[in-house]
DNA sequence: TATTGTTATACTCTATAACTATA
DNA sequence: TATAGTTATAGAGTATAACAATA
């Protein structure tokens, strides 16, 4: 099947064939741990600021309040985090179990391996001038208006 | 909120952020003409290989046949293509028809503008250099083995 | 009034499984 | 037997809307 070549050229659509390979190496990296790299990245944002309540954590994913609980609740369910009791009676305070520390750790070693294969055919030099070269693209001024979502 | 520093060096982190980037602006830039990336990609296909047939179709962008159905119902439904009678009484053959002929124009038209606002900040060297260099990275060996799906 | 968590509901995208009609 | 299309169903992921408790 031919591919047709009115994409080739596109910045966007390059970024979107190589996340698709980044993602779904990652995918399979985390899986015996039972995670998406989506939640892992949760777990992070937990671990970098313990007692962080739900709708802060939603905040940083850019998902509103209810997918950030079924997210929490998904990561209380294995047994990595806890919710604490909030700096007020509506808010929960959440926190890395030590357990789940652990998996963090484990499942960081498995993405790394993951993001070396991904960058195996470039030199050192190639990598530094691709990470800066993508920190270059911007989010332009149509997106950067923001969504219109009722939450966050 | 802290972000964590564990994922910064990681070229698939940098990926999937600039990946939502350049898909936000996309979706925007597509939202007039109610169709996603995902489904003008379906569009350029069988605009590049007319008389396609669905499975064949899927198989291109890594869906089943199942999904392949639901994408081409909807472009069906919007009266951007047909689905004309095929090689043999089973098949489909499908069709741009001349009204999607016109949509195509316009939404590739909007999809480059979007992907030069993504590049702005980049001189044309440091563009090309860019494309180079995500041309480079690869499908890793666990990735390539293929998922393990029933169909295609 | 505004905010936090929660629940119910729905929509999109994708998958699996089973059916039918062809081959 | 194998393949193409179809249908029903289910599981992520996300969103909206409404509610209770608290601020």
């Amino acid at each position: 099947m031919k591919q047709g070549s009115d994409l080739d050229g596109l910045l966007g659509y390059r970024i979107e064939l190589t996340h698709l390979i980044a993602i779904e190496d990652a995918r399979l990296a985390l899986a015996p741990y039972g995670l998406t790299p989506a939640k892992l990245t949760a777990l992070l944002l937990i671990r970098a600021n313990p007692g962080c309540d739900q709708t802060a954590l939603g905040k940083a994913l850019s998902v509103n309040r209810s997918s950030a609980m079924k997210l929490v609740n998904v990561l209380v369910d294995r047994g990595l985090i806890e919710r604490r009791p909030g700096r007020d009676l509506r808010t929960n305070a959440l926190h890395l179990l030590p357990g789940g520390e652990e998996r963090v750790a484990e499942m960081l070693d498995r993405l790394r391996e993951s993001d070396r294969r991904l960058g195996a055919d470039l030199t050192a030099a190639e990598r530094a001038t691709l990470m800066a070269l993508l920190k270059k693209l911007r989010k332009p001024r149509a997106a950067r208006r923001g969504a219109t979502t009722t939450d966050g």
